[in-house]
DNA sequence: AGTAGTTAGTTGATACTTCAAGTGAGACCG
DNA sequence: CGGTCTCACTTGAAGTATCAACTAACTACT
């Protein structure tokens, strides 16, 4: 951290803004859209989203929390509240019993696909029909290159 | 909401999966260094911002509320703690007495001008250093596109 | 004035996230 | 082998957010 602060540019400033209201206001969005109609936040949606798009419907914890992007200890009470509902179940592996194995059962499916419509026509809604197909192709470089600053590691 | 679901196509896809880490990621990061560094999580240190820039150094809750994108109710027991910190102070207004005018103190200004530097660099290294002038423009246009869907009124 | 309706903000219960500490399994090393 | 180290997760406590219910003040109508 240097001695000398570099302020934000007018132009800045305003790019700036925009990017945190959104990061304020989108989530909140998805998060109510999916709780009135599904009873899923968006990170539970994702949790099971991503166990149900891989081999044998299942996930070790930590692939699970970097596909969800987030904390392995709010993976871990997240899939208690989710293995609690029915939605999950966990188990440890075979070959090394420190890995810890989630799988989604039939019902998370099945509540998953009953979410899926709702949460895509939301996302629909709000993000891809607001773009152009343009914008959207910047929105996805500009986001890998704060990401990659944010996260040098895991390149997704 | 239609009978027939439209998927996200593969492109699209991508472009959601990135903003939807950035959403995840970013204020994670934010909050960490904030909080590390002087206590005050990125909403707060948002809400003493707003507070600093306005005349008075005061704004009433629901301006304030607007301003810090974030819910009456979450702002109010923000302030309570911020007030129990000594960094704000509340009274009722003199000509309504139904609205709350909070105004920062001297000890909130000192802690957010201590704050501030950090947060800035912060904010340099993450998101202005990793993108071009011309993507800090397309960000705030894509920006505004999409909040223009989540939240009709308000165009700041 | 009296009453119904609206607005601004607060509060309390519940749910969620985070942080630090803990557990138990496997790896390494003498 | 026995001890230490690291890894993969889990847990409990404390802090924070969200929702619905509430209070108090103003407004409008009769």
């Amino acid at each position: 951290m240097s001695d000398e602060v570099e302020w934000l540019e007018p132009e800045e400033l305003r790019s700036w803004m925009t990017l945190a209201a959104l990061m304020f206001k989108l989530p909140g969005a998805l998060d109510y859209q999916l709780q009135r109609d599904s009873g899923l936040t968006h990170f539970e949606y994702t949790v099971l989203a991503g166990l149900s798009e891989s081999p044998e419907r299942s996930l070790r914890m930590s692939n699970l929390a970097g596909f969800a992007n987030g904390s392995l200890s709010r993976l871990s009470h997240v899939v208690k509240r989710l293995e609690r509902r029915g939605f999950v179940e966990r188990r440890p592996s075979e070959d090394d019993r420190r890995i810890t194995v989630a799988t989604i059962t039939d019902a998370g499916f099945e509540q998953l696909v009953a979410a899926a419509p709702g949460h895509v026509a939301t996302v629909r809604k709000y993000v891809i029909d607001a773009l152009s197909p343009e914008q959207l192709q910047q929105l996805k470089v500009i986001g890998d290159q704060i990401l990659e600053k944010v996260d040098p590691d895991k390149d997704c």
